[in-house]
DNA sequence: AATGAATGAGACTTCATTCAT
DNA sequence: TATGAATGAAGTCTCATTCAT
């Protein structure tokens, strides 16, 4: 997996919009639903009722489709943890409400998640992705830093591994009970960082 | 990826065995230093020095190969945990080398460990493999409960999970003080179960 | 590539005119910077600034599209050599000019000379453009016969193919000595006849 | 066309060499009897007799294939040429012989040798055959300058370029009187070289 | 048992052409 | 008439697996 990233076309029209967000749906839920592996192109253009030969129109090659969709989960999670940040609430506030974020990004769609967890890790995330994985940590840093300044530098990555390990397990095992989850986590970050 | 999933020949000829191992072990430097998704069995058996067709002799697929790597790591882990539980430590002893042994295991080769996270999930374990899930799980659970009876029923697949997360993000960010992971861990995990 | 071969608007509307022949012009240049093989009737659009769909409203196919091209070097040679015979000038005179025509016309677009070469023979014609060639090969056969009235009758052919494949050569050798050039096609010409 | 151009299996076994050496043959009839555009791995596998996959595990790509065939094509021409050229005979003895062997070599496969010359300039020749090129080219200066010591540094290469032409204009015609073709031919040469 | 050549389904991707707007 | 999004057949190439030796 090489090459270029970029979509290719600029959502210029909103039906264009339509179809590369199709696209990327697309993905999602086949990733849901079934998984990485078995996931293909002409699937993917299945899914997304768009021909073979539209879906590259919209992105050049397979790997760009992953980048799209961690891109767009990404800057769903950015904007929550963003609107945390810049929120008035006290520093204890707002570690808990990125801990309801958190819960609530991952457990909408934990497999899907979990899928793009591992992508993460093996595809080239280009410019824009990259930017967006490097704001969310300064934000999580942020938080994490006015309530415990005198954290260990590891702590922000730790806690959002931490966190994000949690949710991941609770989720696979069917779990349901957001509230059990959610002080299972609280006790688990203000344990290690207090 | 479907079918049997049984190693061919479970003789206790020694040549077998030696095959079979430089076969597994193959698979597992492949992982370590080029990934899952290169993976060929073309690739396998030549960097175990057999030929593509002695290594069908030995597996019936690609996937048995790897259920047998991961069966061979589990072991190794289980048998550390076995030794620690069925030691005369303390409890409290017990959970710190628990840790230890998490540790040892994970960073020993943290690539390798993380590539069988994800084919963890992709692949049909088969029986033996879920029985020394189960059993590591339960030398766990037994651990955790000697110091903290009342624990969370959750308890044990999250500290699990919490440590696995911490070793693996700081061995991928390239950390080498194992004593101050060591110490970042065992205050997660007490400060979760306490 | 096979079918209708004939631009579809044959008005004398200058605007589908000029849009033909940007069409036209746009595969010339592709074909001197780029070459044959990446060429696609996207790209052919692209450059002649117009879009696809207009394109197909001038040319039934992209074959038709190289005919059209083909047809429109083979006029302006034709022009020329017409003029030539038409000329009042000596015989020899008339093989000398005929020469200078035929480097004029090749060096000016060297590469595109080239690959039209090739195309000429993988490409159904048509009518116009295997008019054009017979009215080209009955020109020079008039201009040869007229100094050499003996000669053997493969001589223009072998002539045309001569002083073809020497300005071919040269040009792609990055000649760029037109007179010496032409002294020897000259010589190699009179050689043969003489 | 870009990439590796090797052959991927040196040969061996006979068996490989006899099954790369019909991959081989059946792109050469296939660029006789059907010409270069319509050709396609699938096509070349089916006329060789071999599976797709068999075929890339000879060749890496469709242009090695092709460059394999120049060599095989440039490496007759060669071994007749250096021939002559090492033979007693007087000087233009040798150079009535080298008309002889070019016409024998493009007369054999008259749509093949067409063909191919397209392809030499379309495809990444590659040490080898660029060297069998080169060894070429040297021999037949190396004769030319013995009867023309004086000669244009350009006379090597258009008398190849000449015959060439001639040959094929002559081929692609039907002719079939290779005693008439052979004295045109060395009329145009000896009266450009004279 | 071992070898490695052979197989072929199927993945990714391109591009000539059509058609709704 | 112009536009450009959409189509899908077809091409290149890979790789898990089989089989003749």
């Amino acid at each position: 997996m090489v090459g270029n990233i970029e979509p290719r076309k600029r959502g210029r029209q909103s039906r264009a919009k339509a179809t590369e967000d199709a696209i990327v749906e697309a993905v999602a839920r086949f990733l849901e639903e079934v998984g990485l592996e078995p996931l293909t192109t002409n699937k993917i253009a299945e899914r997304a009722g768009v021909s073979i030969g539209s879906l590259y129109q919209y992105f050049p090659n397979k790997e760009a489709i992953l980048v799209a969709l961690i891109r767009r989960e990404r800057s769903l999670l950015l904007a929550d943890v963003a609107m945390i940040a810049d929120s008035g609430a006290s520093p204890q506030e707002k570690i808990e409400r990125l801990i309801g974020a958190g819960i609530k990004h991952q457990f909408a769609r934990p497999r899907l998640a979990l899928a793009l967890e591992y992508v993460e890790q093996t595809v080239n995330l280009g410019e824009e992705a990259q930017d967006l994985e490097r704001r969310l940590s300064e934000a999580v840093s942020g938080i994490v830093s006015l309530q415990f300044p005198d954290a260990d530098s590891h702590a922000p990555r730790d806690v959002v591994a931490m966190a994000q390990a949690l949710i991941n397990s609770s989720a696979m095992a069917g779990e349901t009970d957001l509230q059990a989850l959610r002080s299972r986590i609280t006790k688990a970050v203000y344990g290690y960082l207090g």
